[in-house]
DNA sequence: CAATTGTCTATACGCTTGTATATTAATTAT
DNA sequence: ATAATTAATATACAAGCGTATAGACAATTG
């Protein structure tokens, strides 16, 4: 697990006196992401809801967070990490085989349908909510596609193939595969398989593209339509 | 303007006797689009609040809506149609020009700034809401990617360059360009311009690939990678 | 031990929400 | 004119919300 900052002290350092604190972040997170699911989402919860779920009153949340939006971010944070390391370890095992679109698409999928909502988070809170918020999902996309980048420059070398522009073309497959895999989540599980193929053509698509204009980037200025 | 169904009878065929209505569905969905904005979504609003932009009691809006699930669906259809019609004149505009793709990328991006707060509704909503919610911004979005599945069938023929997977590539185009719309719209006015030639060059490394592939479309099989 | 300090709960206030019920207002039909 | 019908409002209720305040509990420090 990345935690990279679970366990934080609350608000001020917890120095030597007082009631041994019985309630963690932790705790409320995990509350909160009991609560959410594909017809729930993180801005339509309540402070008053997730104290209930983690059986502390109202007022003990304050104590771990400063209001719902704090919460809210911690969440999109989580979430971004643990699918990070999940979609990292599908792309290793695929990095041996073949077919590393095929692989990475297919554990994107995976994980979408599993019990884990933490990739739902991510997937639909973007556009909704605080400016915090948004800026917490937009920080860990930044993060996926940083990851993606460097893959296709490996891939690239190792395929001896170019690579056109390494940022765009990775931003535009992972803002791509988000988006699809958003209108994804209140599929039907049957109709899953479709979509999968769709994303798989629609990333083909750009990286070709990517090794065409990189090949001959003046076909980008020098035809008309473009 | 293509109004399809904007001033239909209320809940049921209003004959002969009773007092005139002295407010309409479009009297409460214009209350509704002026309490939008950047900061604030649909589903965030709320039937009183809705009421009391329109000046009417909250129980008056029932004549109307059955509830807000149903305002938001018309919402979204009109948000749709009219954001389609502008787009389509734009691309009009751009067919009798060189660059269908800056154009039609800058006309998108220009209407984002513009006042109209229509636009916002569709480029946020579609991952949160009820079902009926987003069906119905699926709904939009899959009329944009038909017309520009046409428009590609258009300049493929006249640019005799191959066309690989016409539906598939106008929908990567629409989702890619619809999910960058969306984080464009919390950006700050300056950024916006730097944005449309990222987006100007994803589009055209995917038009690019779509070409690519047409002409060779084995190349996505025998490479080992893809 | 008592004092202090931090954690958690209990109670309560003011506000907003969706909607049920009853009433008034305006229009047409008889 | 009177009845019927539809539109809109007025009032009210129960529920949920965020949070302010105060007190109870448990641990550390003197």
């Amino acid at each position: 697990m990345t935690h990279l900052s679970t366990t934080e002290f609350p608000l001020a350092a917890s120095g030597g006196a007082g009631r041994k604190p019985v309630i963690s972040r932790d705790d409320v997170i995990a509350a909160a992401i009991k609560l959410l699911g594909p017809h729930r989402s993180v801005s339509s919860l309540s402070l008053r809801e997730v104290a209930r779920e983690a059986g502390i009153a109202p007022n003990s949340f304050y104590r771990q967070f400063r209001d719902m939006d704090e919460l809210a971010v911690a969440l999109i944070d989580r979430a971004g990490s643990s699918l990070r390391q999940i979609i990292g370890e599908a792309r290793q095992r695929a990095r041996t085989n073949r077919s590393v679109v095929r692989g990475s698409v297919q554990a994107f999928m995976l994980q979408l349908r599993s019990d884990d909502r933490l990739l739902h988070i991510l997937l639909r809170e973007g556009t909704v909510g605080s400016d915090a918020f948004k800026q917490a999902v937009d920080r860990q996309l930044n993060f996926f596609e940083e990851e993606l980048k460097l893959d296709l420059i490996r891939l690239a070398q190792a395929n001896q193939t170019g690579l056109y522009e390494p940022a765009l073309t990775a931003k535009a497959i992972t803002r791509l595969v988000f988006a699809m895999g958003a209108t994804a989540m209140d599929l039907p599980a049957e109709s899953l398989p479709e979509l999968s193929e769709q994303l798989i053509v629609m990333v083909r698509i750009i990286l070709t593209g990517t090794r065409a204009l990189a090949a001959n980037p003046r076909d980008a200025l020098t035809d008309a339509s473009l």
